[in-house]
RNA sequence: GUCCCCAUCGUCUAGAGGCCUAGGACACCUCCCUUUCACGGAGGCGACCGGGGUUCGAAUCCCCGUGGGGACGCCA
């Protein structure tokens, strides 16, 4: 049987790292095993649902370059399923009309807490043999609910935390369709994993309660039951849970902050699952390697300094026409020009080496294309009244040297050993001149990118 | 409150009863490289939640505690 797995977010915001490694599972386990990958949007709920969410999630998708075989399949598009469906449980009897108000239920819930017990619907309209219904209210809308077994477990292997076992009596008759006729999460979710043929379904741990209401549904429906694997929890950089107004960002965040998507996915990958001591590894072996036997069942705490590390080692490695053009852009934002001379590419090969994200690499060569910054303490620090005669005699021996990193060294060389000192003595202040700040590569490549002229500007310029 | 889940260095993790004196990675510390800062290289610090079993032997299996998390919506 061919893998189908589905990554189906409900388009209520961004696509966020915990949603971003779902369908990254989901996505390789299908990849793994020559299977589809299905997007389904679950936009029931109209009231929350926005078109610019499912935007954010279709652009977040395809910057981590998580790619679906079949869809977007939008379930507000599926009514008429939906619809159908329910009348033929209505029909055979395996879900029933309730005319119970939310005030109703809502007083309900209300006592049941207060008598510390769990909170659920007592099927006051539950057809039963031999019972009697009250007269249904014609002034109600009623709700349409399934008819839950009572007795019994649902038993289920999960995929990830193995045997997982609930009784029937904790479960009620959940609603399968609103008073307005529209169906609910559980069901649709029921009748897409069946007509979509998911074999697998890997998921938030939050679903692990929906997950024996499913199982019946499928049950009812004479449907086949998928796989379930329910990956558990991203908690943020401070152990605490990821939520709107603390620590949950879009993956797109990551993109603006100056992450490459091989990094993220690499991160993502590596967190929750393992493959012996293997950090670093393409998607491409991710895929091969992949399984849900070696994904922890525990919760993951998030680390942006590893994921730092991974972005400093994706950049070293990223085609240098792809990194000029993001940094041109980057730049841009600085409100700085990238132009001709010193050309991006030689000044890219000098730095990209020693940054975590491409922002920084962006803020870190800026001083090539517009006049240094000079930080003031690094001013006070190296130039000093003793050295600026030195700096000022520098200029002419710099004046007749060849414009290449070595010759330039031995320009600074001759020049300083005249003077009864060392090249690091005036390196430093050099520097500072130069860049207008404390830490550059060496200071002679630095110089030869820069050009004779503009370097000697900037040596006048703090004389 | 009820039900469900989880528990190895600060963090991500390896670990399927003897290979564990518990391995790797990030972070941190030291040293090396060095014109500064990085990069890189070599070392170091650092963990099996507690208590009972089972077993010749337990980080690994079982039970009980404890701690953490999730779910209990006409949200998904």
């Amino acid at each position: 049987m061919t893998v189908r797995t589905r990554f189906a977010p409900s388009p209520t915001g961004f696509l966020h790292i915990g949603g971003a490694r779902t369908a990254l599972f989901s996505w390789a386990y299908a990849k793994k095993h020559g299977g589809e990958f299905i997007l389904r949007i679950e936009d029931t709920d109209v009231a929350r649902s926005t078109p610019e969410a499912v935007q954010a999630i279709l652009d977040g998708m395809a910057w981590l370059g998580l790619s679906h075989d079949e869809g977007p399949f939008y379930q507000m598009q599926r009514m008429e399923t939906y619809k159908k469906i329910i009348q033929k449980m209505l029909a055979e009897g395996t879900a029933y009309y309730c005319y119970c108000t939310k005030e109703e239920l809502e007083a309900l819930r209300e006592s049941q807490m207060q008598q510390n017990i769990k909170p659920r619907y007592d099927g006051r309209w539950r057809p039963e043999e031999g019972k009697v219904l009250p007269e249904p209210p014609a002034d109600i809308p009623p709700v349409i609910r399934f008819k839950n077994p009572q007795t019994g477990n649902v038993v289920w292997h999960d995929l990830v935390k193995g045997e997982i076992s609930i009784a029937n009596q904790e479960l009620d008759d959940l609603i399968i369709a609103r008073a307005d006729g529209t169906p609910t999460y559980n069901f649709c979710v029921v009748v897409d994993d069946r007509e979509m043929g998911i074999t697998q379904v890997i998921r938030g741990d939050d679903h692990v309660n929906n997950t024996p209401r499913q199982i019946n549904m499928l049950k009812a429906l004479g449907a086949t039951v998928p796989q379930y694997a329910h990956l558990s929890m991203i908690l943020g950089d401070d152990g605490q849970k990821l939520s709107k107004r603390h620590g949950a960002v879009s993956v797109m965040q990551y993109h603006e902050d100056g992450y490459l998507p091989e990094a993220v996915l690499n991160y993502l990958a590596r967190l929750g699952w393992s493959h012996g001591d293997e950090e670093i590894f393409s998607m491409q072996q991710f895929c091969e390697w992949f399984d849900l036997d070696h994904i922890t069942p525990s919760a993951a705490q998030f680390n942006t300094e590893k994921l730092k590390w991974l972005n400093a080692h994706y950049i070293k490695l990223v085609d240098s026409d792809y990194l000029a053009e993001d940094i041109t852009d980057r730049l841009a934002k600085l409100g700085v020009n990238v132009t001709a001379e010193p050309k991006l590419g030689a000044v890219l090969d000098l730095y990209k080496e020693r940054v975590h994200t491409l922002n920084e690499l962006a803020e870190n060569i800026a001083y090539f294309y517009r006049k240094p910054r000079i930080d003031q303490a690094a001013a006070e620090k190296h130039l000093t009244l003793d050295i600026k005669p030195v700096l000022a005699m520098l200029i002419e021996a710099l004046q007749s040297a060849e414009w290449a990193a070595e010759h330039i060294h031995h320009a600074i060389d001759a020049a300083v050993t005249k003077n009864q000192l060392k090249f690091p003595k005036i390196a430093m202040p050099l520097r500072v001149a130069v860049t207008g700040i404390a830490q550059s590569p060496s200071i002679d490549q630095v110089m030869a990118l820069l050009g004779k002229e503009e370097v000697l500007n900037r040596i006048r310029r703090v004389l």
